[in-house]
DNA sequence: CCAATTTCAGAGTAACTGATATCG
DNA sequence: CCGATATCAGTTACTCTGAAATTG
């Protein structure tokens, strides 16, 4: 017959088991906050920021081709760009073989600032792995990239 | 002893290590974007749908609270909840002990919206965890959620 | 009088869409 | 002429600060 179950009915007010996409979005939110007050002591914004590390590691990439790997708009992408670009943190070239396109890196100025603003993220990442070994980390890591994937990921690229 | 895996390159792309700052801000966005897309059917943002889905599993609460666990200021709450109010998803009531605050909870047009919305973030979940088994999948979330406490990820609450 | 909540009003930021010019 | 890039212009959405009213 119809048994209780002794154990909680599974949810309504019960903070048992929170979604997976909550927490998720939970850590991004205490993550992206940390984050925001260390690189605004350098006058960056966490977009700004963010836009920096991805030239650092990729160089020459043109605007449109940043703004489809942030998902905004090119106009958007661009006026982020211009604000940098006034800073001098990065140049913007024209492309000498596809004359329209400005490629795109960091100056010297902004590849040192990229660098100050990341030792204060991993000293964030450090405070966020507090307690966990390295191999917990790197499990933590590709589990999270393993949802990336399923959840389609990848990034919108096309030619140039 | 160290057997490395040598996966081969995991990554498409020439990336050597993606930091978890990095990696955890792209499953939100790739996962606010899909949450993004299924509820904006049922004419819901993100954030009235975060908002909704709080108030479900914690009724009664202020404004003033509610804005403290959000991170964003009473007005803007308010403004939310206004809205939210407008379209009969939600009602505040006085409380009758302390007469300014407005205890707000959902009606039954609100919990039947959340309720399906909650279906479809349902199924991104499971898509986003496909190839997990159920533990991993909880080992993943309270590796999050100890994540989210190593940053200090409580509520700044207050009395009421 | 003070503290907390709610709310009205104005301002600023960041993203968007639309339209235009240039280049291959 | 078409496609892609970059850019100028207007607009929307969201959140903020400031100030005021209410209540305990």
């Amino acid at each position: 017959m119809g048994r209780t179950p002794r154990t909680a009915p599974t949810t309504t007010t019960s903070r048992a088991d929170p979604s997976l996409p909550y927490v998720v979005a939970r850590l991004d939110r205490v993550l992206r906050r940390a984050i925001e007050t260390a690189v605004n002591e350098f006058g960056l914004s966490v977009t700004q920021y963010t836009l920096l590390s991805v030239l650092a590691s990729q160089p020459d990439l043109s605007s449109a081709q940043l703004a489809r790997r942030a998902y905004v708009s090119p106009q958007s992408m661009n006026e982020t760009l211009l604000n940098l670009e006034k800073e001098e943190l990065l140049k913007r070239t024209p492309d000498p073989n596809h004359g329209r396109i400005l490629r795109t890196r960091l100056t010297p100025k902004g590849r040192r600032l990229v660098e100050r603003c990341d030792k204060k993220v991993a000293q964030i990442e450090a405070a966020m792995t507090a307690g966990m070994t390295k191999e917990r980390q790197d499990l933590l890591r590709s589990m999270v990239m393993q949802a990336v994937r399923n959840l389609g990921g990848g990034f919108p690229e096309r030619n140039p």
